[in-house]
DNA sequence: CATCAGTGGGAAAGCGCTTTCCCGGAGGTT
DNA sequence: AACCTCCGGGAAAGCGCTTTCCCACTGATG
């Protein structure tokens, strides 16, 4: 004969997971039907009397739904699924904080997978969420320039929306898919015609792998307000590292290989993270910053105001990247056109930045 | 009629939710159990002809097993919960990705709860993991000071417990459970006397709020250190603040308001995003760090050791925080003695310190 | 050659919920 | 007074899995 938990539990001394709906039922005296409706408002309503009761003895037992159960009932979960490429990277974990509030403010909770922004892992991860039947699932990282990459991704995702899954990305992924869209290329033209205002000429851009979409986004929006001044990059002034500290300090090392004459005075980190590590290793090699070179980043990370010197950078609302994306993803109607949301950029001019180093003075 | 919802698929042309366990069994022409068995490998074995039928129609079919189900069934999530204060903090999203590492290992994924370190929200936080039958939590963010705090916590904690849950805290809530316990107390300790041993007698501290029991334990550490050396901190120089930049900026207002005189040499922020708004802030004065004021930090945050002066703190393993949690709650035998693990710091020393600032020079 | 593990397949009972369907009673219409 | 419609309670069928229990079969054993 089968033995239920219960039975186990009262030999064992030991219950296995919680009380259940029916035994509350049991001790309010009400059905099962009438116990789920009353503690979890169905379609149907219950009698105030009845429902009251049914509540004193769900807190009387300390009944907590179990979420698994419910899930499978309703075929659907209250869970979000969000991919970035690293929690701890402050631009992520600004989104992840967005995307945090705005599950909590739905009901519903978030589940993060770090990629390291490899496709294969965001491929499994998408799996898991999709296994996990999250609600919807927020994909915060770049998309990928490698037309494979971006194959396999879109075919998880595709599996995923078959299955009624919602999702939202941030940054561009492509046309299918609801966004939130900050936008790069504008930002980093503007960031850069706030330089050639100062009347830089000679430019650094330091920029993500060219894997990435949105680093190569932005590379585009400097290169293009570059060439409404008639200007462009110096050879080997463009330099693709990852975007961390580390990949800011290489880049800065390499480009202080070059001969004094060739040092640009601007460097266009395009991310944040990376402009501490150029600030860093400059500060390192006594380059005067902005006196001797200006620096600027992008995304304006919390700590951005608080380096030394100050860095200016391109903002971005972060945390209404996220935010937003879950809205996005939770709102979809499933109509035939997603929604895209355009998310605008600022220019903020802090220390870091000044005017050109003249070489004759 | 009830509709199984394979009818309502076929007649809408759209399913809710994925391909089920008894279409991969029927396509593979076995039982369901057999399928089962086949592709979640349970005690039982499947012949090795026909589990390779069996995992062939399942990706076939494109089978992702649904994880609620699952849960249901094994009476099991695959999911732990993270409790913290704010994912966006980066001494937080350090332990966040150092959990969801070790959890990835597991075959786990993450739910991430932010509670501004209100214990409400904590309380909330827990009872939403329990109810998600998570498999595990680990409690990343500070116990509290105040006794009804810790005991609605403390309750919260034990009936999830009483339900099989698992638990493992990162610092001390007390000594009922298993626990990652970095060493705050002699770290700060170990700190104030490397700052003694560069002469500093004038010190000023700035902690986090009295509510929280890592702040003072920190600042017990560096009492404890001054008092070796026959000092204490004057009136008015123990400073508490959130554990913020903003709360870091505070501090400082507040200490430079005094006559010169009294500025301290050293200031110890016993957090490093606290010394980094403490930083800028001085920067801002126009005080310089580390001529007139030495300052350091807690945690080796990763920006640590590029901001400009580059901080000196004490460093935490932030990711094995997390990580070693993870490992814990999920090791833990549910036995008598609960394991608790403590963790060195180290003081790193960098540019942010320095000679006392001489008055008479 | 009968007996006994041991092996592996399948039927079916749960897991803890939600929701459909049925029904009896109250109130409103002709 | 007969007829309908609401309204709200309860029984029971699922949701998609896992696991127990049963059973048929194989090969070893005495």
């Amino acid at each position: 004969m089968l033995r239920t938990s219960m039975q186990v539990a009262e030999e064992s001394g030991e219950r296995s997971m919680g009380v259940t709906l029916s035994e509350v039922a049991r001790h309010a005296g009400v059905s099962l039907a009438t116990a789920s409706r009353a503690l979890n408002g169905s379609a149907r309503t219950v009698g105030g009397e009845l429902a009251a009761k049914v509540r004193a003895s769900a807190d009387a037992l300390g009944y907590l739904p179990n979420a698994p159960a419910q899930a499978l009932a309703r075929s659907a979960t209250a869970n979000v699924g969000v991919l970035l490429h690293d929690v701890a990277d402050p631009y992520f974990s600004a989104i992840a904080r967005g995307v945090s509030d705005a599950a909590g403010q739905a009901g519903l909770l978030p589940l993060v997978i770090n990629t390291d922004g490899d496709p294969q892992t965001q491929v499994r991860g998408i799996r898991m969420l999709h296994g996990q039947r999250v609600r919807a699932i927020v994909l915060a990282g770049s998309a990928h320039t490698d037309p494979a990459a971006v194959r396999a991704v879109d075919a998880a995702l595709a599996d995923y929306r078959a299955d009624g899954g919602r999702i939202a990305t941030i940054t561009d992924h492509g046309p299918g898919y609801d966004a939130v869209l900050p936008d790069n290329r504008g930002g980093a033209a503007d960031l850069t015609r706030a330089l050639l205002a100062l009347g830089h000429r000679e430019f650094a851009v330091i920029t993500g792998p060219e894997r990435l979409r949105v680093p190569m986004e932005r590379l585009a929006g400097v290169r293009e307000a570059l060439a409404e001044a008639g200007l462009e990059p110096a050879e080997g002034t463009v330099q693709h590292v990852e975007f961390t500290r580390e990949g800011g300090r290489e880049a800065v090392r390499r480009l202080l290989d070059r001969p004094q004459a060739q040092w640009p005075t601007a460097v266009l980190a395009l991310s944040d993270v990376c402009a501490v590590g150029v600030l860093g290793e400059l500060r390192e090699r006594g380059v005067d910053v902005p006196g001797r070179m200006s620096v600027a980043g992008f995304d304006d990370i919390p700590f951005a105001a608080d380096v030394a010197p100050a860095l200016s950078t391109v903002r971005m609302p972060l945390e209404r990247l996220g935010a937003s994306a879950v809205t996005l993803a939770l709102e979809s109607d499933g109509g035939e056109r997603p929604d895209r949301l355009t998310l605008p950029t600022e220019v903020v001019l802090r220390g870091s930045t000044g005017a050109p180093f003249r070489q004759d003075r």
